[in-house]
DNA sequence: ATAGTCAGTTCCTTTTTGGAACCTGTCAAG
DNA sequence: CTTGACAGGTTCCAAAAAGGAACTGACTAT
């Protein structure tokens, strides 16, 4: 498939990444947690062009990511904000983040950390399954194709490789 | 910043994004968390073009997210693994996963859904404190700059605008 | 009158993609 | 022993996207 095809994949993840998966968008939304507001704020943190700015918030708004509101009159000045469909990617940012604490950095640690407000501690994220509360890693999860998807999503699960090659199992996934 | 020197930043999320962040990356990965190991089953798939897949595979692999494993030789094969890394890019992909099956299907919901294998239970993730264990939220935590960065850091953090706008104050963040 | 701010747009050059063809090593069939 | 297939690439070229810098328009402050 081309990039522009990737929303109509049968495919949570592609859709997904059709609106956020491209060259900066998640680092834009990255400031958008952190408060960051508007367009040349925007510009000197990234540094990123103005033409790709300009383009990335106007894709996260024709998606409902964010939404323009104004903050003066006389010359009209909007700022964006992230809406209910923008924050609920909270998730995939602390779970970026989490990931590049884990593997990313040097012995300095953590640049920024994170505090749960209603605990009071310094924390970190946990996937855990919504059913029974257990923390979960890949090879606790199983894939089936939805209830209403025929054939359009099975596709999407591959027959798997025979497992005789020669790594080590528990390395390998 | 140039994409290129993403990786120098002292965030996390960018230095995640200079390794994941780039167009295709996280598509392939979705397809290696379902089971997909060789070049011609991820090109199949994906449709991606030979010249960018293996360009991805190969960051990928100098990234240690995946490893070459051999499955035959003469003449030699080798399929691409998770490596612990890249399996602990699993709740990158969940999170994306669940915001997809929220915001971007139509009334058919889910196309493929998780079974939790120790539960049973069909299951969505949920993103909790690793201190307290509570679910949280974007509006639940806050940001502090890592006790060993000092400035480099600090300016991550930016000076919050000023709140009087007129957006209403339940949907803006 | 001059300078500065914010949020863009325009123009032009350099990188990245997309698309298709070609290459290499090995086996298998006719 | 020639032909074909298969896996996993590489090469070549056109099209699209990103980088860089200057320009615009509607103000506001000095």
């Amino acid at each position: 498939m081309r990039w522009e095809e990737l929303d109509q994949e049968p495919c949570s993840v592609a859709r997904a990444l059709a609106v956020v998966g491209d060259r900066w968008t998640l680092i834009i939304l990255r400031d958008c947690f952190l408060g960051v507001r508007r367009f040349d704020q925007f510009e000197s943190r990234l540094g990123i062009t103005r033409h790709v700015l300009t383009d990335r918030l106007k894709k996260l708004v024709e998606n409902d990511v964010l939404t323009k509101v104004p903050y003066q009159e006389k010359p009209l000045r909007e700022e964006y904000r992230l809406t209910e469909k923008g924050l609920a990617l909270h998730p995939v940012i602390m779970a970026l983040v989490h990931w590049g604490n884990t593997y990313m950095t040097d012995e300095r640690g953590a640049p920024l950390v994170h505090i749960h407000k209603t605990c009071g501690h310094r924390m970190a994220p946990v996937t855990t399954c919504s059913e029974c509360g257990e923390e979960i890693t890949a090879r606790d999860v199983r894939v089936e194709v939805g209830p209403n998807w025929g054939r359009t999503a099975r596709d999407l699960i591959p027959n798997r490789a025979p497992r005789q090659p020669a790594g080590d199992q528990t390395k390998a996934f």
